[in-house]
DNA sequence: CTGTATCCCCAACGATACTG
DNA sequence: CAGTATCGTTGGGGATACAG
């Protein structure tokens, strides 16, 4: 599978006792994650609209992404039984609806200083 | 050094143009990235207490996070000429201490969610 | 005390081909 | 349309030893 065994892992699991911080950030790390949340926050809530708009992902990496924020319990997917293909819809949990404001603060901070490297300190 | 070549800089520069959400989410998604902002929010504003504060990080790491961090310019070096040894000292920037607040918003989040899955969405 | 150099490991990212 | 299996690549995390 995955860890359970090197140092790596046990740091990270020592990071989620510290602080629930850590979870989050390991939650929202992944490179296309956040992104994705997003996107499917704004009605792209499906695997061929998602693909279309971060236009570079392959399938692999958008499934296993969307299959991982479903673990996290960010998205559920549900099927749409009307559709004649697959017809697959993803939905935000109430917990991931909850990230998105917290995902546009961080688009703002972003934002507010990706110009102009303020560094005042003390 | 680092990339310039792979498609997985590609797409990592792809996403910083899509949204400045995915470069904050590259400054805060290291291991260590977020948990040390915090620290240093809390006053451990030096090598060694942050050395203390995150038991297993190795010497090796703690200097690569502080390093990015800041060239991402949320924090900077200071020097305590009065101190008999070397005597650094880690300072928030502007932008870093805007972080914290999301940060902490982010732990929230967290927290709210870590023990009870709530899957409610539609 | 605060770092850097070097090397290793492994997990995430990615391409391709294939299936229902 | 949606998703998986497989395999290769990349680079961040980590350990240790060493330096200012």
């Amino acid at each position: 599978m995955r860890k359970e065994n090197s140092t790596n892992a046990v740091n990270e699991q020592f990071l989620f006792q510290v602080c629930a911080l850590n979870s989050a950030v390991a939650v929202i790390g992944g490179r296309w994650k956040s992104q994705i949340v997003y996107s499917i926050s704004e009605g792209n809530n499906r695997f061929h609209l998602l693909k279309q708009e971060l236009s570079n992902i392959s399938e692999q990496v958008l499934s296993r992404q969307l299959k991982e924020l479903e673990t996290h319990a960010i998205l559920i997917k549900k099927e749409i039984p009307d559709t004649v293909p697959s017809g697959i819809e993803y939905v935000l949990t109430n917990k991931g609806q909850e990230l998105v404001p917290i995902l546009k603060h961080l688009c703002d901070w972003a934002k507010a200083y990706e110009a102009g490297k303020i560094i005042t300190a003390g």
